[in-house]
RNA sequence: GGCCUCAUCGUCUAAUGGUUAGGACGCCAGGUUUUCAUCCUGGUAACCGGGGUUCGACUCCCCGUGGGGUCACCA
């Protein structure tokens, strides 16, 4: 049997990076084993309905990569769907609940229940007062079959609950082992809501099965609801699938990761200059570790090495250091030419336009200093226009204001004179400028210095020879004069 | 509170009865360099506590403690 696995969100709008990692250990193990990965929409809450959610999720996945075999996918901008046992949107799977819904109530499993949402919370509230678990009393579990009949009849609303038989429950976990509960403890869940909505726990149970679907992947909140959902397989007669629940991702203060901590959609990140490769290598090892003494892996790797025993049990905390961290050497791999691109738009969007030439040679020279794309913005301007500065950092810790003038001036005259070819390589550069100090019997100290901060205007810079192959003639030539023009002597 | 679950450096993790408890991020120091970044070298820092089992426990069992999840007509 082919594996089959899914991510199922709710549509929120954003792609939470909790999100990504379910959904990327979905893909993993689909691709390893040359199974299916699909994605289904579970929009059975009409009252958190957000318009184009799903549209804003798929493009989430396109970026990072990660889009499913089967599922909606977008197409010019439409919502369609691929694959042969859709739909795939839950809310247009409506019948395919009811039918089943009735197979439960028949079978005596399940039962009309006509209880207002007050009752329910006065009960609730009782109970929690006499320190009682807050389970569904069983009002309706007895209610004759004709009034049932006449009061559904007459328009009355109603939801259908589970009939949790007795005894106990278990389930195999494939990262936490066998997990038992007494049945006891499993609340009569709604099945069917008044609105004649499945609630999740229907739907999952039902779509999961008549998808094909072999291993359930998701997130640890829902271990908790897990027996209800094996009881629903048993009651079906189906064959339940193989659960993995994965740790949680964590703030720093060990709380479940959330929005008033830190960004947590995917979107955010993006938008803050990470790169969508970082960010997947990253949340694929929160809880998972492959080699144990490698920390950068491209995808294939991770699709070959991925296993579902092998991952974490405890949550662990999403730590932006490393993450930055990572995302540089990610950015440190990319060619000049491919960071210019990456660059671009956030170029654009700062509002700042830059020749094409100029820019590639400032992402040769700056990739190791750029730890997220938005730093480009920054780092820019520099190359631009020379940025004010105070004449004094012109002067090299061992050397004087008017030894630092001389050798800019001895710079200057001797690029001024060197041959056009020069300027067209960092190596040739340095060559020719170190040549001259060697010539004059200069030290790189007393020349160097004063040079790049004459060229950056920072104490702290990229080395001449790199600025000056990137400034390109004029400029630098533009920038040594107006350096010696500030150390008046 | 009931139920479920988890527990190795600050953080992400390796170790599946015998290791000086390893790696990575961060931090610190040194090297290279005109400076910064990169790079290289080194350092800092952990088995939650208590009982067992065993010749021997980070590893197995029990209890405790602490954390987390969940108790909706939300997913």
């Amino acid at each position: 049997m082919s594996v089959r696995t899914r991510f199922a969100p709710s549509p929120t709008g954003f792609l939470h990076v909790g999100g990504l990692r379910t959904a990327l250990y979905n893909y993993l193990l689909a691709r390893q084993q040359s199974g299916q990965y699909l994605l289904r929409i579970e929009d059975t809450d009409r009252e958190r309905l957000v318009p184009g959610a799903v549209e804003k999720l798929l493009e989430a996945f396109g970026r990072v990569n990660l889009l499913p075999d089967e599922g909606p996918r977008l197409v010019n901008g439409a919502v369609e769907q691929v694959g042969d046992v859709g739909p795939y949107i839950q809310s247009e799977r409506l019948p395919v609940y009811q039918e089943h819904a009735k197979r439960l109530l028949d079978a005596g499993a399940a039962y009309v229940c006509f209880c207002s949402s007050e009752r329910l919370d006065g009960l609730r509230k009782q109970q929690e007062i006499a320190k009682l678990s807050t389970k569904y009393d069983r009002h309706c579990l007895s209610l004759p079959a004709d009034e049932v009949l006449r009061r559904s009849a007459a328009g009355e609303a109603h939801v259908l609950r589970l009939r949790v038989p007795e005894g106990e429950t278990s389930f195999e976990d494939v990262i936490r082992g066998t997990i038992t509960i007494n049945n006891a403890e499993v609340d009569d869940q709604v099945l069917i809501k008044s609105d004649g909505f499945p609630t999740y726990h229907m739907a999952v149970v039902v779509d999961d099965h008549l998808m094909k679907i072999t291993h359930v992947i998701r997130g640890e909140e829902w271990i908790s609801s897990t027996p209800k959902h094996v009881i629903l397989y048993r009651l079906f007669g189906w064959d339940a699938p193989l659960f993995a629940h994965l740790p949680l991702l964590l703030n720093p203060d060990k709380s479940k990761l959330s929005k008033r901590q830190g960004d947590v959609a995917v979107e955010d990140y993006l938008a803050k200059g990470y790169l969508p490769e970082a960010l997947v290598n990253f949340v694929a090892l929160l809880g998972f570790n492959p080699k144990a003494d490698q920390e950068i892996y491209a995808i294939d790797e991770l699709i070959e090495l991925f296993d579902l025993t092998k991952i974490n049990k405890s949550g662990a905390v999403f730590d932006q250091a490393k993450l930055n961290w990572m995302n540089g050497q990610y950015v440190m791999k990319k060619t000049s030419a491919e960071l210019v691109a990456l660059v671009r738009p956030f170029l654009d969007a700062a509002g700042k336009t830059i020749d094409a030439a100029l820019l590639e040679k400032i992402c040769a020279i700056e990739k190791t200093r750029m730890e997220r794309l938005t730093d480009i913005v920054e780092i820019v301007d520099a190359y631009v226009s020379v940025p004010a500065f105070d004449p004094a950092i012109l002067v090299w810790k061992k050397a004087d204001a008017a030894d630092s003038k001389a050798n800019l001036v001895g710079v200057r005259d001797h690029l001024s004179t060197v041959e056009e070819t020069v300027w067209t390589e960092i190596g040739l550069v340095e060559a020719s400028i170190k040549a001259y100090i060697e010539s004059k019997g200069l030290s790189n100290g007393n020349v160097l210095w004063p040079t790049r901060v004459a060229l950056s205007g920072r104490a702290a810079s990229p080395s001449p020879f790199e600025l000056a192959w990137a400034l390109g003639k004029d400029e630098t030539m533009r920038r040594l004069d107006g350096a010696i023009a500030s150390l008046a002597t």
